[in-house]
DNA sequence: GTACAATTTAGAGCGTGCTCGAAATCAAGC
DNA sequence: GCTTGATTTCGAGCACGCTCTAAATTGTAC
């Protein structure tokens, strides 16, 4: 089935507010954390800490100038974070990245055993919404039936909750 | 539309592993520890932290004996927990819920913010999901390719990951 | 050149949620 | 009664993931 998708005819100017691209000297700390929603603190931590697979450039002087790479992966770090991989397992990600091609059945492996871990809190979520929602039920019904007629109690010695 | 459901003709005896009832003279920590999942010391970690609304059974030389109430709780915290409420947050719902009927609207707020705050992690958790998926997917065309034809290399320099 | 804000490092500190320890006490079997 | 194992309290300890500090350095605006 071939589909004609309404092209965007001149995609010349985006009104989105995209993010400006990154200068060619690259962002401060402070600014990449702007772009990145990670604090300053944080992004020097996730650097100690081994999960930056992209070497961050510096100025002669030594602060860090990020270009969009880096960016990229660090977002790519925080939607993994985001998921529940722990800093530990984002870092083994990054040190399998960082050694090159070759290793993809250990990064598939890697991957797959947090997808299964993500896709069963995914389950286990949506299971205890429902209670959520059926707790707010419970309560949304109790305040009407009690504004409908305050004197008549709908439950006696109701179990708690 | 009706739909007629192969009912089960006598729920006599249910053939699944239901618990055994709690005896009435109660569960020690250690059974409620098995049946709820939930470890000894985090089964008196949550009544210090005055999560457990029940006012869980002693036996006359100061022992715990837990009923099926305790347990009913116990498990809605751990499924609270689950969703990611703090324990600062259940303990306000218990004390709410200690307090009796009349505090609805506040159990209905707290309850709502819960809601509101998962649905958003649940939105995340799927975004994210798509993210790893895509990431299987790469590494499972790689390795199909590079087991087709070991010395076709499929990318360059392509970006890391 | 001077002032001032931003950034650097390594290490300490902190909030959360358990998890464990020690010494005392209790209960169940013999 | 005695032994043995479970349970008690409560404070300390721990793992994790940041978050902050301090003193030194760098970059920018004037």
């Amino acid at each position: 089935m071939l589909e004609i998708k309404p092209s965007r005819q001149k995609p010349k100017q985006q009104t989105e507010p995209l993010p400006p691209a990154v200068p060619p000297a690259g962002l401060t700390i402070a600014e990449a954390s702007r772009r990145t929603g990670v604090s300053v603190h944080t992004l020097r931590y996730y650097e100690r800490a081994g999960l930056v697979v992209t070497v961050v450039d510096r100025t002669p002087g030594g602060r860090r100038r990020y270009h969009q790479q880096d960016l990229d992966w660090i977002l790519m770090c925080t939607k993994l974070r985001a998921t529940g991989m722990p800093i530990k397992t984002v870092h083994r990600y990054a040190q399998l990245v960082a050694a090159g091609h070759g290793n993809e059945e250990e990064r598939l492996a890697l991957m797959e055993d947090h997808r299964a871990e993500v896709a069963a809190r995914l389950d286990e979520l949506r299971q205890n919404l429902k209670l959520i929602d059926h707790k707010i039920d419970v309560y949304r019904g109790r305040l009407a039936a009690g504004e409908a007629e305050q004197l008549w109690a709908p439950e006696g010695r109701a179990k708690a909750g």
